[in-house]
DNA sequence: CGTATCCTGAATACTCAGGATACGGTGCCGTATT
């Protein structure tokens, strides 16, 4: 297609001008080079692919890591007026299944698990397909996610070939240097890296050292009370997130749920909702609760404990201040803590004893283990024991390193976002008051307009100083 | 692997030392039997 990229966009959106790194990823495409985006949430990477569908011919194929993302996506583009778009899940119903199957080539977008596409007859079907573009969205779990939990995402590489190379488009928000090149090399490729910064200027970073896990649940209800909702508390553990909820919710009066895979979908489903539509304070959540959430006005998350990677701190804590406004992460620290996330790096883990005796006698072993199924799937997709310790080993260094990173983070005497964004190659702004508080400075949520006024129910944006008052607090609480 | 909590026994305290035990995340998938 001739037409100028602009052209496109104020034809498909009506928008005149594309957000930063947009341009940029679709130029490439055009230019048939496989193409890495690592843009931050609300840049807009649906619409490069969308664009990019709407200038081509064929079919571009989605793969998408959760069954509520691409139900979201697929309602969310039949809204904005594509009609050609379908999800194939293990939700869909027979019948449909196979009326998008026996129609497939009439469908502009079409999303599927990484489990799914791997299925041998739906990969059959697909390689009848013209494929304009495959997608790869939330690409970090390929790295995250694919050598420890979800394995099929490690079969993208060769699926890839078997659809005939077809151009790709890998998006995420969250990739340093090591994650983008290990992106790369399973998808067998060398793309065009198209990066925007993840600094997000709005969220106050702060790290806070306390005694012990008593002194850890006291902070967080004394922060709880204090500051201005709505927010999320992050936790590695479903149970404490649970009884955390409940205890918050005694103590403070406020509407406070938990979040974790532990719940039924139709709980997550409705907790989620009520979050959205804020009819809920706060959210206790595990790492389940994330991808997908489009909050703008969360005005702080918690950290309870250790994140399993900068990476992963970026993406939760990111979660606050979409709307710009000021926001606050805090992560709460207590000596011992790390030892947690190495526990749970090892905890699907088969070692290397294991590793061996399946191989020999794979029928002696339960397929209820979650360890049993990953090698299940190793050893039918022929992969050797000493290549499966060899993919386990590596990932647990990584997960060591990463972890290491992580500490570094909590025992930075200086400034929080240097170290953070040093991680992912960026240099932070000059350090300033509203940048961060490293474990040694006190937080003044009061300087930051983020203390919640005793009386006041529920936070408005009239109860809120404006950005003048609070620079004239700032000037005041600096002398 | 270490932290928090529970349990036990000695003692009979407005309890406590010391040992035993439980605990710790993320999701996709035809999938066969009563």
């Amino acid at each position: 297609m001739a037409e100028p990229l602009t052209t496109s966009l104020q034809a498909v959106f009506g928008y005149s001008q594309f957000r930063a790194g947009q341009a940029a990823a679709l130029t490439a495409l055009e230019r048939g080079q496989d193409t890495l985006a690592v843009l931050p949430t609300g840049a807009g990477k649906t619409l490069i692919y969308q664009l990019y569908g709407y200038r081509h011919a064929g079919c571009v194929l989605i793969v998408s890591p959760l069954l509520a993302l691409m139900t979201d996506q697929v309602n969310r583009m039949r809204l904005a007026g594509f009609r050609r778009v379908a999800a194939i899940t293990s939700l869909t119903s027979f019948g449909e299944r196979q009326t998008i199957l026996n129609h497939l080539d009439r469908y502009q977008f079409l999303f599927l698990s990484p489990e799914m596409l791997a299925q041998p007859a739906m990969l059959a079907r697909l390689q009848q397909l013209t494929l304009s573009l495959l997608v790869v969205d939330e690409a970090h779990c390929i790295v995250q996610w694919g050598p420890d939990f979800r394995p099929d995402y490690l079969l993208l590489g060769a699926i890839r070939e078997k659809l005939e190379r077809p151009l790709i488009l890998m998006l995420t928000a969250t990739a340093d240097q090591a994650t983008q090149g290990e992106i790369a090399k399973q998808l067998r490729t060398t793309p065009t890296v198209v990066t925007e910064s993840i600094n997000r200027p709005n969220i106050f970073l702060d790290v806070e050292h306390v005694a012990n896990q008593a002194a850890k649940r006291e902070r967080l209800l004394t922060l709880v009370t204090q500051l201005v909702f709505p927010g999320v508390i992050y936790f590695s553990s479903k149970q404490l997130a649970s009884e955390t909820a409940q205890w918050l919710r005694d103590q403070t009066g406020l509407t406070v749920a938990a979040y974790h895979a532990g719940l039924s979908s139709e709980d997550r489903f409705k907790i989620q909702q009520q979050f959205m539509q804020g009819d809920l304070a706060i959210i206790c959540a595990t790492s389940a609760f994330g991808m997908g959430i489009d909050k703008n006005d969360v005005r702080y998350v918690i950290h309870y404990h250790l994140p399993a990677d900068l990476g992963s701190y970026a993406q939760e804590m990111g979660r606050a201040g979409r709307d710009g406004q000021p926001s606050l992460a805090v992560l709460l620290y207590a000596p011992g803590d790390e030892r947690l996330p190495l526990t749970l790096n090892q905890a699907n883990r088969p070692d290397d004893a294991t590793i061996q005796r399946f191989y020999a006698h794979p029928q002696a072993f339960s397929q209820d283990d979650p360890g049993v199924a990953l090698l299940t799937f190793y050893q039918q997709h022929g992969i050797s024991a000493s290549a499966v310790q060899a993919l386990f080993e590596r990932r647990e260094r990584e997960r060591a390193r990463a972890l290491d990173q992580m500490l570094a983070y909590v025992h930075e005497q200086r400034c929080l976002r240097t170290s953070w964004l040093a991680a992912f190659n960026e240099s932070a702004p000059t350090h300033d008051q509203q940048c961060c508080a490293p474990a040694s400075v006190p937080l003044d949520l009061a300087a930051l307009g983020l203390q919640r006024k005793p009386q006041a129910q529920s936070p408005s944006a009239a109860a809120q100083p404006d950005w003048l008052t609070q620079l004239r607090q700032l000037f005041l609480s600096n002398n």
